[in-house]
DNA sequence: CGCCGCATTGACGTTCGTCAAGTCTAGTGG
DNA sequence: CCACTAGACTTGACGAACGTCAATGCGGCG
């Protein structure tokens, strides 16, 4: 409830390359670390922004994985996206002046609030940086898009396999291992992110294990048979 | 093929409120003309931009309905959308400098050229241009959450109500019935959306006509009883 | 040590997909 | 002008995939 609240700059943060732009001139550099303007920890299951709130800034990811989910009236809720370090979240809110969903860590997590007037005033001067905003915009467009086809035409077994292979890769990108991961989500919010209840994932996990694709225990799974993977999310649904 | 081009003016255009920002003053409307290079045609199944193809421009639709659509290597397709007068396609080319979909006609139609390098140019200047270009793609993330939830938390017959819902608000927006509709897409096109098939549209359709919620000629419907569409948009999954 | 949340597994039911037959409509050509 | 055709749509019977409900297992934390 309490953000701690430290100043501190993109130019020598490690993960400049995943959330801002290269090849900037050293003046450019500068004037990107005066995005920043505070960092801010977020505890596990406390959310970083919530429906309704008033949008101000977007946030890059430190350390940490976050959730974001949608709901309805009714109660219903859908994940919409897991988000891990240098990946930025936000950017719903921009339309309306208010976000339309919630983002919730999944553990403990640091985020680098940037104050969206400030990035627009910014990219007005630095086109590297107008040009990545809207790339990260279009990225979330099109990466949704891929979700749409996921729920919309793929069967249980495809998609978990689609999603496993997501992560192990942007973990991979991010210096981990190729083939073995640990989620930080629950079976549950798995299944709210693909169309599909928790005993579906379950099930459809150790149909993997039985099939020598994958070892799960809990929440540590290791891919044995990436290709067997590959296979199932590009193979006709028969 | 043979695109027809013809050199035309946002400042009286009247659809002008729909894809551009709001409050300019003279000169800055004058500047906004600059942004619309040319005009196309786009005939009945044909496609505006395809998958692959490089991106240069976004497209303000002037007349005409498009249906946007992705693709898999074992040739399954999805819907992602289905645009029509004063929306903007062509999003999801900016990240990689290639368009990831097709934008596909599904009458007539014609829309207004807008080469993405002028628009970036222009939007430096012209701060409620930059705000209006975020605004829009903020919007298409925010829709497309909405579609996710749609798709991965709904049954037919609540998939079915929002979209019609949806469809007849925004043309209603733009002027014609808030209860009646001539649809565009075929029944193939709207489960592809949906995440059903074709059948399964069709009965629910049928479904939506004994429960007298709506009257059903071919492409033509009639909403005779939209609160109860709302209600099963709403109501809990039971 | 015991509790609680998360995960697994089985039995059964529902929804939607599949396959197939048949209808309607608009467009085409004689 | 009308017969013909192709594509779109409707409807039924059946089956598969996934959801629901319930019992049980497991592991981490206080």
């Amino acid at each position: 409830m309490t953000p701690e609240t430290i100043k501190i700059a993109c130019s020598n943060c490690n993960l400049r390359e995943l959330c801002m732009p290269v090849g900037l001139n050293p003046s450019e550099l500068e004037r990107i670390d005066e995005i920043v303007a505070t960092r801010r920890k977020v505890k596990r299951r406390e959310t970083l922004f919530h429906n309704g709130e008033r949008f101000t800034s977007l946030f890059a990811i430190r350390t940490g994985v976050f959730k974001t989910r949608v709901t309805t009236e009714d109660g219903r809720d859908q994940v919409t996206g897991f988000q891990m370090a240098g990946e930025i979240i936000g950017l719903d809110g921009i339309v309306n002046d208010r976000h339309t969903c919630d983002a919730v860590a999944l553990e403990d997590a640091e985020v680098c609030v940037m104050p969206f007037e400030r990035i627009e005033e910014l990219s007005r001067e630095v086109t590297a940086l107008q040009r990545h905003v809207h790339q990260i915009m279009s990225r979330e467009i099109v990466r949704e898009h891929g979700v749409m086809l996921l729920l919309g035409s793929m069967r249980a077994e495809e998609r978990l396999a689609a999603f496993l292979l997501n992560l192990v890769q942007r973990l991979h990108a991010r210096g981990f291992s190729a083939s073995e991961l640990v989620l930080r989500m629950t079976r549950e919010e798995i299944g709210s992110y693909l169309g599909l209840k928790l005993e579906t994932v379950s099930r459809t996990l150790s149909k993997f294990v039985d099939d020598g694709i994958a070892e799960v225990q809990q929440r540590h799974v290791r891919i044995v048979d990436p290709d067997a993977l590959r296979r199932l999310v590009n193979s006709p649904a028969c």
